[in-house]
DNA sequence: GTTTATACGTGATAGTATAACATCGCAAGA
DNA sequence: TCTTGCGATGTTATACTATCACGTATAAAC
């Protein structure tokens, strides 16, 4: 993905498309409200907390409580369809559909853009140092935060 | 560090006194209730939240609201004494206090400890995405969850 | 049609973090 | 000495994040 322009109506087509084969084959619910959750995230390069995403479905009459909104996150991401961002207390939508992966992510501080790379949960540092521990990595979490190349030029 | 049995009586006296040292170098002020959080993180290799650490500073007479908390955590993180582990919404004394460096976590979910090994933020898959994006890396988080040895021996 | 599992509606509450403003004490500078 | 500025604290209130608990609705499975 990167930070490059690209057509973002894809992204927003394709990721809804994916879901809704995988749902499909595996006889899994894609819901109204977990549908316009997966496509308000797939809707920007950005991440969206929780509360803004329930704002939104309040808004169109989805639901008003936080579990709502919580519980259609856990479901996209149980599925790999979204991620949380530790750092940022927020969720965005996996920009890798197909395939279980150890995301990481570039963080802007400036523009709120945030964009995915995959990598192996043994690799780098982590997977050294768990190594030579004896630690057992079952999850982990990769996010690196600073300034986008258009930010960086800006700044 | 590592998972391993240890005298950790000289982790606390060491963090303290290097604490202090530093301070004293930069006119900082080691005041009371930041030493105390530096005290309680020092006293176990386990992340201690901030509610935790203010209920204890509240039944010490030392502050009672969590701004207290709060402040002095940011105090300690500033100067590298504590890092922040963002997986855990939790704080953990530092293990290198010497040098400035990217924090890396090994977090046992079953017993709670918590390893710091030291990282270089431009490296890994972070450091690559990063350069292939044209992004500034600024601070990174690297955490891994999983099983300590022990945990994962018992299971 | 009944059972069973899954999803949703809703109110309450737990847990995490910061804003805003008043006060206090110390130390540099007049 | 005075005062002025600064960093640290005290305190109230509030914002933000997340889960529990329990009841209802829906839909696949039998
Ligand atoms: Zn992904
Ligand atoms: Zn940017
Ligand atoms: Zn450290
Ligand atoms: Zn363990």
């Amino acid at each position: 993905m990167s930070f490059h322009a690209h057509d973002h109506r894809d992204c927003i087509a394709d990721g809804i498309a994916a879901a809704e084969r995988y749902c499909a084959e595996r006889r899994l619910h894609f819901t109204p409200v977990r549908r316009r959750v997966l496509e308000m995230l797939l809707g920007g390069h950005t991440s969206l907390r929780a509360y803004e995403i329930l704002d939104r479905l309040r808004a169109e009459g989805l639901g008003s409580q936080p579990p709502v909104a919580y519980r259609a996150l856990d479901f996209l991401v149980m599925h790999g369809f979204a991620h949380r961002v530790e750092r940022l207390n927020a969720f965005i939508a996996c920009s890798h559909a197909d395939s279980r992966h150890a995301p990481a992510f570039l963080i802007c501080r400036a523009c709120n853009r945030v964009v995915e790379a995959e990598s192996d949960p043994q690799a780098g540092e982590l997977g050294r140092a768990a190594r030579r521990a004896g630690f057992v990595i079952e999850r982990t979490v990769r996010e690196a935060e600073g300034l986008c190349p258009d930010c960086a030029c800006a700044a």
